[in-house]
DNA sequence: ATTATGACAGGGC
DNA sequence: TGCCCTGCCATAA
Protein backbone atom coordinates (compact mmCIF):
# COMPACT_ATOMS: atom_id res chain seq x y z
CA UNK A 1 0.00 0.00 0.00
CA UNK A 2 1.56 3.58 -1.24
CA UNK A 3 1.22 6.02 1.63
CA UNK A 4 0.12 9.48 0.68
CA UNK A 5 1.94 12.42 0.32
CA UNK A 6 0.33 13.72 3.84
CA UNK A 7 1.78 11.02 5.80
CA UNK A 8 5.18 11.19 4.28
CA UNK A 9 5.10 15.11 4.97
CA UNK A 10 4.18 13.66 8.81
CA UNK A 11 7.06 11.51 8.99
CA UNK A 12 9.43 14.22 7.31
CA UNK A 13 8.89 16.58 10.03
CA UNK A 14 9.17 13.96 12.80
CA UNK A 15 12.32 12.61 11.51
CA UNK A 16 13.65 16.24 11.56
CA UNK A 17 12.83 16.44 15.31
CA UNK A 18 16.46 16.74 17.28
CA UNK A 19 17.04 14.73 19.87
CA UNK A 20 16.26 15.87 23.39
CA UNK A 21 13.11 17.29 22.19
CA UNK A 22 9.60 16.89 20.94
CA UNK A 23 6.72 18.24 19.61
CA UNK A 24 3.10 18.33 19.25
CA UNK A 25 0.39 16.84 16.76
CA UNK A 26 -1.33 20.16 16.79
CA UNK A 27 2.01 22.10 15.26
CA UNK A 28 2.85 19.37 13.35
CA UNK A 29 -0.23 19.35 11.74
CA UNK A 30 -0.20 23.46 11.49
CA UNK A 31 3.16 23.29 9.84
CA UNK A 32 1.64 21.10 7.19
CA UNK A 33 -1.21 23.81 6.85
CA UNK A 34 -3.67 21.41 8.40
CA UNK A 35 -3.74 22.80 11.59
CA UNK A 36 -7.21 21.25 12.70
CA UNK A 37 -5.83 17.73 11.23
CA UNK A 38 -4.08 17.11 14.17
CA UNK A 39 -5.44 14.04 14.31
CA UNK A 40 -4.58 12.65 11.36
CA UNK A 41 -1.06 13.46 12.58
CA UNK A 42 -1.43 11.07 15.15
CA UNK A 43 -3.06 8.87 12.35
CA UNK A 44 0.17 9.20 10.76
CA UNK A 45 2.23 8.33 13.32
CA UNK A 46 0.13 4.98 13.31
CA UNK A 47 1.04 4.10 10.41
CA UNK A 48 4.45 4.90 10.90
CA UNK A 49 4.95 1.34 11.66
CA UNK A 50 5.78 -0.12 8.59
CA UNK A 51 8.22 3.01 8.27
CA UNK A 52 11.48 2.90 9.70
CA UNK A 53 13.43 5.78 11.97
CA UNK A 54 10.62 7.43 12.55
CA UNK A 55 10.60 9.06 16.13
CA UNK A 56 7.20 8.57 17.26
CA UNK A 57 8.11 8.83 20.68
CA UNK A 58 8.71 12.89 20.22
CA UNK A 59 5.57 13.24 19.20
CA UNK A 60 3.08 14.30 22.28
CA UNK A 61 -0.10 15.60 22.85
CA UNK A 62 0.02 19.48 23.86
CA UNK A 63 -0.24 18.46 27.39
CA UNK A 64 3.00 16.12 26.72
CA UNK A 65 0.94 13.33 27.82
CA UNK A 66 2.45 10.33 26.28
CA UNK A 67 -1.04 9.32 24.60
CA UNK A 68 0.63 6.84 22.25
CA UNK A 69 2.57 4.84 24.35
CA UNK A 70 0.42 2.28 23.76
CA UNK A 71 0.91 1.80 20.15
CA UNK A 72 4.51 0.78 20.66
CA UNK A 73 5.37 -2.53 20.89
CA UNK A 74 6.84 -2.44 24.50
CA UNK A 75 4.29 0.03 26.77
CA UNK A 76 6.87 1.23 28.56
CA UNK A 77 9.37 1.94 25.43
CA UNK A 78 8.03 5.76 24.23
CA UNK A 79 9.18 6.44 27.95
CA UNK A 80 12.31 4.95 28.18
CA UNK A 81 13.10 6.21 24.60
CA UNK A 82 12.27 9.81 26.23
CA UNK A 83 14.48 9.52 29.30
CA UNK A 84 17.49 8.21 27.28
CA UNK A 85 17.53 11.20 25.26
CA UNK A 86 17.49 13.51 28.18
CA UNK A 87 13.73 13.75 28.66
CA UNK A 88 12.41 13.72 32.09
CA UNK A 89 9.23 11.64 32.03
CA UNK A 90 6.65 10.51 35.07
CA UNK A 91 2.99 9.46 35.06
CA UNK A 92 3.29 9.35 30.99
CA UNK A 93 4.10 13.27 31.03
CA UNK A 94 6.89 15.08 29.64
CA UNK A 95 8.43 17.31 32.19
CA UNK A 96 8.90 21.05 31.52
CA UNK A 97 7.54 20.27 28.42
CA UNK A 98 7.21 23.90 27.15
CA UNK A 99 11.40 23.27 28.08
CA UNK A 100 11.89 20.68 25.40
CA UNK A 101 9.00 21.66 23.07
CA UNK A 102 10.15 22.42 19.32
CA UNK A 103 7.81 24.10 17.15
CA UNK A 104 9.01 23.00 13.73
CA UNK A 105 6.87 26.56 12.33
CA UNK A 106 9.77 27.91 14.10
CA UNK A 107 12.82 25.96 14.05
CA UNK A 108 13.00 24.12 10.99
CA UNK A 109 15.46 25.58 8.58
CA UNK A 110 13.49 25.69 5.00
CA UNK A 111 11.33 23.00 4.14
C1' DA B 1 -20.19 7.37 -2.61
C1' DT B 2 -21.21 6.99 2.51
C1' DT B 3 -20.09 5.78 7.33
C1' DA B 4 -17.02 5.13 11.11
C1' DT B 5 -12.75 6.04 13.36
C1' DG B 6 -8.57 8.20 15.28
C1' DA B 7 -1.64 8.44 19.23
C1' DC B 8 -5.91 15.77 18.94
C1' DA B 9 -7.41 20.56 20.16
C1' DG B 10 -10.44 23.84 22.05
C1' DG B 11 -14.28 25.48 24.40
C1' DG B 12 -18.08 24.80 27.70
C1' DC B 13 -20.20 23.30 32.07
C1' DT C 1 -9.78 21.78 38.46
C1' DG C 2 -11.60 18.33 35.80
C1' DC C 3 -14.79 15.87 32.71
C1' DC C 4 -17.77 16.14 28.42
C1' DC C 5 -18.99 17.65 23.94
C1' DT C 6 -17.98 19.26 19.32
C1' DG C 7 -15.14 20.32 15.22
C1' DC C 8 -12.05 18.88 11.94
C1' DC C 9 -9.85 16.23 8.02
C1' DA C 10 -7.65 12.09 5.90
C1' DT C 11 -7.97 6.86 5.75
C1' DA C 12 -10.10 2.41 5.87
C1' DA C 13 -14.04 -0.54 5.13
Amino acid sequence: MKPSRFFEDVWDVVRLIPCGRVTTYGAIAKYLGVAKSSRMVGWAMNASHQQSQIPAHRVVNRNGLLTGKLHFNEKDSMERLLHAEGISVENDRVLQFDQHFWDPNIEIPIP
